[in-house]
DNA sequence: TGTACATCAGTGAACGCGCGTTCACTGATGTAC
DNA sequence: TGTACATCAGTGAACGCGCGTTCACTGATGTAC
């Protein structure tokens, strides 16, 4: 079999699309990608992806559910068991370091228009507020867990998005991680 | 003169195509929102915002800026002087319902692409970040307002996005108003 | 008070663009006998 | 082991769409003399 030439039938397009999808995310922004965008990158005709996809929206599903997964992972690699302030600042960092390094990325996985009911969506975003509720529960044990998760998310949320949308000044690494830090100790040391 | 004939010159063009914008904006969302849409609402030729506007972007800085100005006055009318922690909550609840009632509007004033370097958008950026300082001030006499101050403006945005792109549930306004003070008094009365 | 003229704010037609999606099709694959 | 056939995963051309923007233009306005 001849690896030079493309076979007829691509092995993993459903895999490839995605791929592709976040590399342009990635290179372009939100903006750039667009079903037809992804099947050029993917080397195949622009109805291909249809075999596969119900329509745009279902492709950005995908993409987002892969987010999801990335945004946990860094996470929990951030800091696998905080059990101080510091240790809560250390996540909180990672993620809105994960929304500047991937804004195309982030904004597709909270986006408006993007399928509220696709399950697998759904079910990524439980686990970040599941993660965040064990988390808050382990360095504040005092009192109910939920509104101070709810907060926590909110918290890094507002911050990764005020970066990201030039708010607050996102142009040097070392001065957003200070300025997320504070914002986090601010809340957590009074 | 003839008040049902409409007159060559239109008197306020630019102020209607940005009243134009906003209706859009509210009817049908950001995706709805064009250049042209905007000059046919306003009974114009398609290229007769360019007489005011370089191009979409500006006439976007525009509409954005009305926005931040409504958002100010909404969140001052809410609480004008807080000085206990609920007060502090009702202006938090003031920002969420902001965002869940003018959705499109409230995308529009944060969102990428937007010109980060227009005046009058960074004036109005900078004034409500200096009420949310002056309030945290009042409200929290000790230590550096500075960080205290990005927090509660990242907490309010972030419960404002997460509510409005469906990770927080938005369904009911009373939920709502209930989950952002929880979040805000989990905080503050620790 | 009247006229010439520069300036301004619109028109309308056209440009090229890329998009999502549908359609009838064809080439490849795998299964039943 | 070989063959017929159903199924699946692609192709490529076409659809209609609305967009941002440019262009040469014309109608209205206001100012200088």
């Amino acid at each position: 079999m001849s690896p030079t030439t493309a076979p007829y039938h691509h092995g993993d397009l459903p895999g490839a699309l995605v791929r592709a999808a976040i590399e342009l995310l990635e290179e372009g922004g939100a903006a750039d990608l667009s079903l037809r965008a992804a099947a050029r990158r993917a080397g195949v005709s622009p109805a291909a992806p249809y075999r596969h996809f119900a329509d745009r929206n279902e492709l950005l599903s995908a993409v987002a559910a892969v987010g999801y997964r990335e945004l946990a992972a860094d996470l929990m690699a951030a800091n696998p068991a905080p059990a101080t302030p510091e240790g809560v600042a250390d996540i909180a960092v990672a993620y809105v370091r994960f929304a500047l390094r991937r804004p195309g990325m982030f904004r597709v996985m909270f986006a408006e228009g993007c399928d509220p009911d696709n399950a697998e969506r759904v079910s990524a975003v439980e686990a970040i507020h599941q993660y965040l509720y064990s988390l808050v529960q382990q360095v504040i044990p005092s009192g109910d867990p939920e509104p101070l998760a709810t907060a926590a998310w909110a918290l890094v949320h507002g911050l990764a998005f005020l970066h990201l949308d030039g708010k607050l000044d996102a142009s040097s690494d070392k001065a957003v991680a200070k300025r997320v830090r504070g914002a986090v100790r601010a809340i957590l040391d009074r």
